[in-house]
DNA sequence: GAGTGGTCTAGACCACGAC
DNA sequence: TCGTGGTCTAGACCACTCG
């Protein structure tokens, strides 16, 4: 007798261990597990949902349920947002605007967003501070024809990654993460000499279909980024 | 009258976004706004459940449901499995075991792995190569209390890492990234000299407050990490 | 103590899509 | 076509926690 979805999630992911359901194997429909666990077919619905969202099982109409064959590992991570890093890290933290334009972008960067040709977005170069120090060099572009709103900010008063971060909820994105040796603006801003190994992260991220921003940041030697990682 | 748990999500997104509601403020609790919508209650939880999950919403008993005050960025991400992502860019995988030892863990990694002093660990060594050349070099340590099933695997034949995705799903974790200089071990097995910089990547995963594993990989010079971001 | 979210139930209808 | 998962309902009880 298994009452809360818990519990049934539970066994369906020891039997799945236990190779009683193998990857691929179908399983029995809600219903029926329903009897077998001596509860509703919600209760059963719950579990399964919530497992099929994790991309254990594979759930289609008619079709049935069956264990994914390869399970993708899932997780959920918290978008760094640099200034409550710095904070929470009891430091303080600081920002400071090196450039700011609207300008068409770099065929690199205008392909990686999908802009039309000849369009223009707006392009700030930024710099983030914890204790006064430089950490991290931040290269944007921001496309206005999906955010105007983004013209009127000041960004002076907040980064553009904070602004788009609680204004523009609900979007998609990549995420790309490598070591680099640092280019000559990132290392005069940061005080290092160049071709010092950085970490360095690009993102894109997009909005029903079109491209809201691409950021490359550069963090100055010793940092770490860190993700937590939720509901694997 | 909104009838769908969908429809409720949207809605209550909107007014997010139209400042109705704003962050840090309570929303109406769930009976009210069943009332409102004209819907079940349970549709109006589905709801705001979902948004709950997705950070947008805070909800405590008693307390109520709130406008998340920092709209933590959340993204979905797939755990970087190594085997698919070189499978992926249509290059041939390979796995090389250097070390299998069963033996007591340096301090610093007991400690961030919560175990028992004197607690012995699985450890494992390996290098992921792809067309034959190295490109990752992992250690890693597994809690064998928390997975004995472990050490029956044949690390030859499967990764770890593929092993532990496969077989215990639902764990949390947290991942720390850095650019780092290569140390002498993980030069020699990368063919790289030593002091180059590489990208490290550490993970801890936890299962109902225990350490399952701890790992660190070092990459290649050149190596970028991608990351899927889906439903921000 | 009491109000809120968390969950379960039994039943129902519907949409999809494999057959 | 018709079985399966997807969802909604109305009601109920429980667990947590704030005041």
């Amino acid at each position: 007798m298994l009452a809360s979805w818990q519990a049934i999630r539970d066994e369906v992911l020891r039997r799945i261990r236990d190779r009683a359901w193998r990857p691929g194997d179908p399983i029995p429909n809600e219903a029926d597990l329903a009897v077998e666990f001596g509860c509703a077919r919600a209760t059963v619905n719950r579990a399964l949902r919530e497992l099929a969202q994790a991309g254990v099982l594979e759930r289609r109409r008619r079709a049935g349920t069956r264990v994914a064959l390869a399970p993708v590992g899932r997780a959920g991570m918290k978008i760094p947002v640099l200034h409550r890093d710095v904070v929470e890290a009891g430091r303080r933290y600081g920002h400071r605007l090196i450039l700011r334009e609207v300008c068409r972008p770099p065929a690199a960067i205008a392909a990686r967003m999908g802009l039309r040709a000849q369009a223009t977005a707006l392009h700030a170069v930024s710099l983030h501070l914890a204790d006064d120090a430089p950490f991290a060099f931040e290269d944007r572009w921001i496309d206005p024809e999906v955010v105007p709103a983004i013209l009127a900010v000041d960004f002076a008063e907040v980064s553009a990654n904070e602004w788009l971060v609680e204004n523009m909820p609900f979007s998609e994105g990549d995420m790309r993460i490598a070591a680099l040796p640092a280019p000559a603006d990132a290392a005069r801003q940061l005080g290092v000499p160049e071709g010092t190994a950085l970490l360095a992260v690009e993102r894109t991220t997009w909005r029903e279909g079109r491209a809201i921003t691409h950021v490359a940041q550069m963090f100055a030697p010793g940092h770490w980024m860190t993700l937590d990682l939720v509901t694997g």
